[in-house]
DNA sequence: CCAATGGTACGAATTTCATCATACCAATAG
DNA sequence: CTATTGGTATGATGAAATTCGTACCATTGG
């Protein structure tokens, strides 16, 4: 099943409010975090983050992260890997990545 | 009565995700928004904004945006006035009221 | 003094959000 | 083929956020 890979929007279609409100939540931003701070273009499987929570929060705060347009996510047969959508995010927002991989 | 002004952050104290919360808000980002469009040190009544809520709604935003650290208010006697705290956003968070202001 | 102004306090109603368990499915490993 | 792996779909639940009406209270203006 494809689910609801759709509804990703284009560049100029990413909307600030839903970019902040996906990062408002501690474990999203995290995982943003993590993204911006390795080279662009890496791929990482959600379940590489080991995060705190069960596979199916997993899916949907990896769903909010797609649907904000901070990701894309690319299958890979068995896994689904993530990659931050670093220039659209820089082109539109300048500045809100660094601000991002500042915390901590 | 002081109510519950207590509970300003203060400067090193301001949380990313308090921020991030606050202006997820369209509202709460318009106040914001236009803020920092003025000069630095302006300050603003909260009726003054003429959003489009009840006065107890106009409340509660006015003081999520107080706790998150984006303003801090101004008792002037019959009115409460608002004020953007840029030097202490701008210092934590750079960049960040940039992006507010651009969108629209 | 009295009315109007600009707020706050306090519930209450509605919606949204984060989380999970369970069931399921496609791809890979053996 | 079969079991495992990594993920999605579908409710359900509990917590938090948004909104409002109403009551209330200072301060200001007449």
């Amino acid at each position: 099943m494809m689910a609801d890979s759709d509804s990703i929007p284009d560049t100029n279609n990413i909307q600030l409010g839903d970019i902040l409100s996906a990062l408002a939540d501690p474990l999203r931003r995290q995982v943003i975090a993590v993204l911006a701070d390795l080279p662009d273009g890496t791929e990482r499987t959600c379940a590489s983050f080991e995060l705190p929570v069960s596979k199916a929060t997993l899916t949907h705060h990896f769903r909010v992260l797609r649907h904000s347009g901070l990701i894309e996510q690319i299958d890979r047969g068995n896994s689904r890997a993530a990659r931050l959508r670093r220039s659209d995010i820089d082109t539109r927002f300048p500045g809100l990545l660094d601000i991002i991989r500042a915390e901590t």
